[in-house]
DNA sequence: CTGAAATGACCGATGTAGCGGTCTCAAAGA
DNA sequence: TCTTTGAGACCGCTACATCGGTCATTTCAG
């Protein structure tokens, strides 16, 4: 019952290999050993290695918390700038309705 | 030996607030059900809900994947420009030395 | 209006991520 | 040089995230 062969696209990848380097960099230029860190984000030196790995199981939680700790940008240059941002998009989400509704399951295959 | 009452810093939640927010949009936007989406990234839907309400411990690359599959941006642009940036940090890990070294663990409580 | 469908919430089983430990190797500092 | 220590890799245990259901509620399309 293993069956846990995910698959990843290029895309979600690559975007990992970009966190887990830019954090790995941002380390270094702080003088901290992976231990270091590590204690400071709260999580285990073999948890942060998956990290800066881009490994694609981790908690999202962790990975974000680290890059957050050293400051590594998370999608906005400034993090003032993301409760706005989430404020913004609540905003366009109030304009659509709630529920999807497929406009008709069979558009294309009625004939 | 529970204890993992873990906490996440401000800017980490809402980051995973922001990038929640921005899968739900997409998907709407493009008239896609929570199912439909979880089927094609190949997740449960429960889980699907738990990354959009921005949930801290779902598994960073099924968060990445769905954001991928919708268009959401990831750290750059375009997906296009993201090996280059990895390239790029790459670059400069080079110059940095591999191994840190606590120039002196003692550098403030040494008197 | 009305009912089909989407969403929200919840739950038990089970595979697995994180932990914390160890060992080895490399490299940086004296 | 030499030796300390950061980093890479691996491993077993355990708590827990994911899955895939169910049920209630909301909501849009007809």
């Amino acid at each position: 019952m293993a069956e846990h062969v995910r698959t990843y696209s290029r895309t979600t990848r690559e975007a990992l290999a970009l966190l887990g380097r830019a954090i790995r960099l941002a380390r270094k230029q702080r003088k901290m050993t992976e231990a270091d860190l590590a204690a400071r984000v709260g999580i285990a030196r073999s948890t942060l290695q998956l990290i800066e790995k881009g490994q694609p199981r981790v908690e999202i939680g962790l990975a974000f918390e680290a890059a957050a700790l050293l400051g590594v940008p998370l999608f906005v240059d400034e993090p003032s700038r993301l409760a706005p941002e989430v404020s913004r998009l609540d905003d366009k989400l109030a304009l659509l309705p709630q529920s999807i509704r497929r406009p008709r399951k069979e558009t294309r295959d009625d004939f």
